[in-house]
DNA sequence: ATCTTAACTGGAAACGTTTGCTATAGGGAA
DNA sequence: TTCCCTATAGCAAACGTTTCCAGTTAAGAT
């Protein structure tokens, strides 16, 4: 409770600048900074002196000043979509061991599915100077991605989305590959009248799966049908009220597919409301392999990712194009997982 | 003296500082910044004129610079002990947005249960001299507290951890009295054999928790098996190992409680592998409403606590500290939730 | 012995802001 | 008229670094 008094006047007051470090070791000031930054031209004697200088009175270098000085913060920012999914959290997470492990560190930003937010969190990095962006935007078609994304000073990154003007780096889940195959395996198994829930396709994944679910069926010569299909909305709630309409249809649904965390609650409410059971009376598949599914729910069928790839590649395409690499694209690939959710239904 | 072509590039490259925005507004450097930053001594003309220049050079001040010359970074640092735990991605979700909110941004850095690195986090943060740190210490112990807590320059929070030595403003809960609850609840069901695994000890919620326990035998005046106490491990491999064993002892426990995401995870692994279903054959009390279980499991009973509040309140406890008001700490109850897992196991 | 060079070291000017101080103009009071 | 405010505006000095440039010294080359 007694705050202490044992350390001595520094740590009462200001905090020790090189200036301090300079005047107790007798040298110059441009002298400290080139010891302690590892500049080639100092002796190793004065390397010495300084160091020890340095450690005795607890410097610790202002990154602030740093910055100003040299015009890098080291520093990343991440906007995140809607960091209510947990997917964003695995993603962030791995993306910020890999840049911190490069020295890095990661302002994380929530637009909250907003593009005003998304807006204004650009700006506030921008001012921030942080020396790059990655992004999983809210919309590959805001009326701001232009002043956002052609910023000349610092690296931009994609998470998952397709902008065709702009020449950044981008980490692209392959989403295709891997719901074609799960659709596939439902058509063999006999399945026609499948389901799909999803949110709005101005985003790359949701395009991309589509693609992969359409594929699917005309590979297998049978004719899609549109109104088993809801797209446009990524909140619980939507999918919800759409799967209560989908599973009233004539004829029910025999599988159904998430297009997400979403997705993935809505529907699971409205199973259970109408109280059937997956993998009994209908076949369900969740088209990410969100985190929390591995706790509890192993019995459920998914496309898998492998999630923190995509946030350490998006973080290594960020390095990269820092040190003046081009930019490039990833394609991170996924896969279907069949589990006993995907059974029954028939 | 830099010739017109590295003027040329500067324009081409670099951004506007308000340096332009004065020459080109004609007015003082001084006179921008007042304008701009809402100064009183600035007629209205020269606000509107300064302005208007900004938004038409598309001028975003740098937030290094201000923060250089201000001294003030408006940034939070967020240790978390491991971001493994859901429970810490929902509580950094709240606390960021609140902070935002209020003009703040955060830095989240991962300790990953480790000392050093979180030790590591701190130097980094104060070298970045954030405004404030909240932290969700690894241990109460560690013998680099006292260099990081007691830092004379940034406020600190703590999250959910009790250091009597350090005047600093905490959350806490009180698990205490939401196990008090859950364990009477079991007890007056007839339970006797009530197995616990858990963190270690150097942690308050650990200990608080372990003080609702015990306190709820002392009250129902039976004597406490210690045999049935696993504590020390957070990670589910601990709880795995430890799980196995609680379930071989003769008698075998007829209910388990889990002090948090780890030992959620482990034990259940083990009741499958010993095909036990929680809520028939063993009653099963989670002690900490983890996130994920809302999405599927809700058949668990659990000690309930409002994550997000916790990491809202940190939030407002920190702004208060930069405001100048004195730490203080803030109590997050709990309550304990029965669903159908806590049934069965008699 | 003198010149060159190499290996440092120190001084001072940036980086882009904020802010204390001083200067000016115009207006009201004396 | 003279004097003193008040309301603005501008100048210049910080903030804590890095880095360019110019010295200094000692050693090697001639």
């Amino acid at each position: 409770m007694t705050s202490d008094k044992s350390d001595d006047a520094r740590s009462i007051n200001q905090r020790v600048t090189i200036r301090e470090v300079a005047a107790k070791a007798e040298v110059a000031l441009s002298s400290v900074s080139r010891a302690l930054s590892g500049h080639p031209d100092v002796s190793d004697e004065m390397r010495k002196r300084v160091k020890e200088v340095a450690d005795e009175l607890g410097y610790e270098p202002n990154l602030v000043a740093q910055s100003l000085r040299s015009g890098v913060t080291r520093t990343i920012g991440f906007v995140v979509r809607d960091i209510n999914n947990p997917m964003f959290a695995l993603l962030a997470r791995s993306c910020e061991h890999e840049l911190r492990r490069n020295g890095y560190s990661m302002i994380l930003v929530n637009s909250d599915g907003n593009i005003e937010n998304e807006n204004r969190n650009f700006s506030l990095l921008r001012r921030r100077r942080v020396d790059g962006l990655i992004a999983s935007l809210v919309s590959e078609d805001s009326p701001y991605l232009r002043k956002n994304l052609a910023g000349p000073t610092e690296e931009a990154a994609r998470l998952d989305r397709e902008v065709k003007w702009v020449n950044a780096s981008a980490v692209l889940a392959d989403h295709a590959a891997g719901v074609h195959e799960a659709v596939t395996h439902l058509i063999n198994k006999g399945h026609r009248e499948i389901a799909f829930v999803t949110g709005s396709n101005n985003v790359y994944p949701t395009r991309n799966r589509l693609q992969g679910f359409t594929k699917a069926f005309e590979d297998a010569n049978i004719k899609i049908q549109p109104d088993l299909m809801a797209i446009g909305g990524f909140d619980a709630e939507y999918a919800l009220s759409h799967a209560r309409i989908l599973l009233h249809r004539n004829p029910a649904p025999t599988a159904i597919l998430a297009g997400g965390h979403g997705a993935l609650m809505g529907i699971s409410r409205a199973l259970k409301e109408k109280n059937l059971t997956m993998g009994k009376e209908i076949a369900f598949i969740a088209l990410d392999q969100l985190p929390y599914l591995e706790v509890f729910s192993d019995n459920i069928s998914t496309v898998y990712r492998d999630t923190e790839a995509i946030g350490r590649e998006a973080a290594r395409l960020m390095l990269e194009g820092i040190e003046g690499e081009a930019p490039r694209v990833s394609i991170i690939e996924t896969q279907f997982i069949g589990r006993t959710s995907s059974q029954g239904g028939l």
